[in-house]
DNA sequence: AATGAATGTAATCGATGATTACATGATTGT
DNA sequence: ACAATCATGTAATCATCGATTACATTCATT
């Protein structure tokens, strides 16, 4: 009646104002401290029982809403995923450069960024054994818009003549897989075994990222 | 007193022959059978309890060689490297050519064809959470032993003038983050988001490693 | 208001990692 | 040969977790 979404007994962010048999929000607060959970504590530190525990919920109520820890941490890993989508896109609207392989680089560091910013939620969105990759179709959408975004900075890097190799699937491919590595190698923790500290590891992504790139393109005239 | 150990009651591998109240070899045991069974059900198929289920053995009596489960797969790893590097210095030593970059490439080859062909064991090694990596001197050695020889490569390549690129350690991290993310695009199940069939993960991951390679010399000559 | 669907609770199960007290048997010193 | 000692395995138990079932409560619709 005086809320807006009609189905809804009304907002209980402050926590402990009204009648408290609903929650009235469960699910996706349920995400948020799944989330909040991954964050501070790492994947492990992440359960069914936690995230009801933080929502202030019996630990069955949680499987009124997801069917199995599965798909609540699909769910996470959707939200994730739409976090991580809006920072590549804002990076790459931020990138004024028209040369296409600076904009794929500005993705690239951006990809890494939010990946360093945001280890767990990296992992989970990376994982397909915690999440139903397959049966989400917002995870599949928003990985194909990325792929499709750099497929195009290909074609036109193609187009200038830019690239060295032809086989622009296969470009894209060798692309993820570097970036996906060196993000994994830091949520991983083998920095440590190549002698990169901490505070070195964005500087030395970027030059590693760098180094792929110009070995993308056909030879440069000069340095 | 027949037996060639004197420390030990005798080879039990056949399960029910000797006195059964002491096992033998549990420890060792319980590796094989930690190794099976991630081998067979993943990552997740591997707890205490089924390894010694499986050594026929109380769910106690691994406690009594690891002190928690993270040791057991750290012991676990550290097999698993082993046979990760024989086949590593196998596929080097198999390898004619002169050219220190072929020689690279085969390392990665072999590299991306045993974490194909053993992806959870790869998962395991890989790992800085299910193990204890920096306790584990043998694991140090084993991976600073790659790293050596991978070098030891670079800076011949470099010395003929093979290389874009004057920083060697950038080269090897990119190199390593490069089969590493192939490897783990692997074992998490990520090439079908890349309509890259099972059939032709091989032959994917191979091109992936060329244009990579072939990125990183000097102008080659022709085609 | 009454009814039925949605949502939360209580109780319980089986599996797991881990700990403690106890049993067994092999090693070793005399 | 024998007994002390230590390594090794067992039994019992705990807390946590994912999951299920039966029951309670609230909301929305009639």
């Amino acid at each position: 009646m005086s809320t807006v979404k009609p189905t809804r007994t009304g907002d209980r962010e402050a926590g402990e104002g009204g009648s408290a048999y609903h929650h009235g929000n469960l699910r996706e607060e349920l995400v948020e401290q799944a989330l909040k959970l991954a964050e501070e504590g790492g994947l492990s530190a992440v359960s069914v029982r936690a995230a009801a525990r933080l929502a202030g919920v019996s630990p069955a109520a949680p499987f009124r809403h997801f069917p199995d820890k599965m798909t609540l941490m699909t769910a996470v890993a959707e939200e994730a995923m739409r976090r991580f989508r809006a920072e590549i896109a804002l990076a790459l609207a931020q990138e004024v450069a028209d040369d296409p392989m600076l904009r794929i680089r500005a993705i690239g560091r951006a990809y890494l960024d939010w990946a360093r910013r945001n280890p767990t939620h990296f992992e989970i969105i990376s994982s397909r054994r915690s999440i139903d990759f397959e049966g989400s179709p917002s995870l599949g959408r928003e990985n194909a818009e990325i792929q499709a975004q750099i497929e195009a900075l290909l074609l036109e890097a193609a187009q200038r003549g830019l690239l060295r190799c032809n086989d622009r699937h296969l470009i894209q491919i060798a692309a993820r897989a570097l970036v996906y590595g060196l993000a994994r190698m830091l949520v991983d923790g083998h920095f440590p075994s190549w002698q990169v500290a901490d505070a070195e590891i964005e500087g030395t992504m970027a030059k590693v990222l760098d180094l792929f790139v110009d070995g993308l393109v056909k030879e440069r005239a000069a340095s």
